[in-house]
DNA sequence: TGTACATCAGTGAACGCGCGTTCACTGATGTAC
DNA sequence: TGTACATCAGTGAACGCGCGTTCACTGATGTAC
């Protein structure tokens, strides 16, 4: 492909358009995937890409599958070797700002429609998810993983999203980081003042 | 109105697209809103509603705003004076009952571009999260109650997503609740044995 | 090495759809006198 | 109480849009002989 002409066959259309995909996510953070969009982007005639995808959902499985990698990447690169629950905090600064960095991408991660029988998404999760429970199990040895690496997957995936819809500060990453952090610690701290009282709560209403 | 033919003048159109978007959002749990759509549910002409939206947006502002009104009177009913942290795994249980009883309403309430100058919606907002943080002080007096009504509110909202979103074991209402009581005992437990631990944790590549 | 042919990965026109929004309009209502 | 008129809340036709998907097709590639 020397000549750089566009060749009739594109040589790897699959991979172009989950490039694309990922482009046009990372341009625009609130679009949503369309097929068309994503042939156009890979330069290429909007029917093309039903060659490598029956469905629009197969492309957003195969995007999300790559988001799945490069957060625990991300995690990884932020600390290959978590022990401490300080580290722990410093993880879910990473994957708050992995959110905020890509909204597109997260919120396609994990709030829209995917093929549920897509393999490689699947396994991503499952990848992703043993990664944070043996996380949660370095740092909290003593604990049932299982529950707990939920708890700790929610707390962090909830403040990514709180963030994300703007119910939290986001206005700079800094502030995002700082209230990350406080946050888990005060919930880190909270077993160790565990002494219930009685007090009257105002009703909601506005 | 007793003759019951339909008026031309609809009386209460603005309320009527509320209820009308509410039900469209409970019928089909993926759904996202569209004006003509709620139009059509008002049994109306798809631009009536434009006299009270000038915007899709504000409409799913107004709706976003019942929702958390709702989530609000739900959060009451299942506990109206929350005192200890076994009340507050309940309240989180009802949480993320509401949010699996209702996704749409509920994305629609997170997720959704809104107004963001809605003033109904950004007291409701307000509201509730004023709320979490009284349920919070009540029950944790002594901890400063900003930082962890952020994390316990992250926490239950991730527990909410994950399992709205398929990340999480979601197939009988049982199974939800149990998981987010053992999730948020087991990070209620975590600092008891805060004792870190160095171990190799895997690589989450597949 | 050369040719015939099957296979594969593209093209481009076309489909039907629902959407948000605009516009000029019309029917109902309420108010001033 | 009756009439004139302004205001308000609807209608319905129309716009342009982007979308997912289908279809019959064509150009390039690879393989068998």
């Amino acid at each position: 492909m020397s000549r750089a002409e566009v060749p009739y066959h594109h040589g790897d259309l699959r991979a172009a358009c989950v490039r694309a995909a990922r482009e046009l996510l990372e341009e625009d953070g609130s679009a949503s995937l369309s097929l068309r969009a994503v042939a156009r982007r890979a330069g290429v005639s909007a029917t093309a890409p039903y060659r490598h995808f029956a469905v629009r959902e197969q492309l957003v499985s195969a995007v999300a599958a790559e988001g799945y990698r490069e957060l625990g990447e991300q995690l990884l690169a932020a600390n290959p070797a978590p022990a401490t629950p300080q580290d722990l905090v410093e993880l879910a600064v990473a994957y708050v700002r992995f959110a905020l960095e890509r909204p597109a991408l997260f919120r396609a991660m994990f709030a829209e429609p995917c093929d549920p029988a897509s393999e490689e998404r699947v396994a991503a999760v499952a990848a992703i998810s043993e990664y944070l429970q043996a996380i949660v199990h370095a740092v909290f040895p003593d604990a049932d993983p299982a529950p707990l690496s939920t708890a700790v997957w929610a707390l962090v995936h909830g403040l990514a999203f709180l963030h994300l819809d703007g119910k939290l500060d986001a206005s700079t990453p800094e502030a995002v980081a700082e209230q990350v952090r406080a946050a888990i610690n005060a919930m880190l701290a909270v077993s160790a003042t565990k002494s219930p009282a009685k007090s009257a709560v105002k009703s909601p209403s506005v």
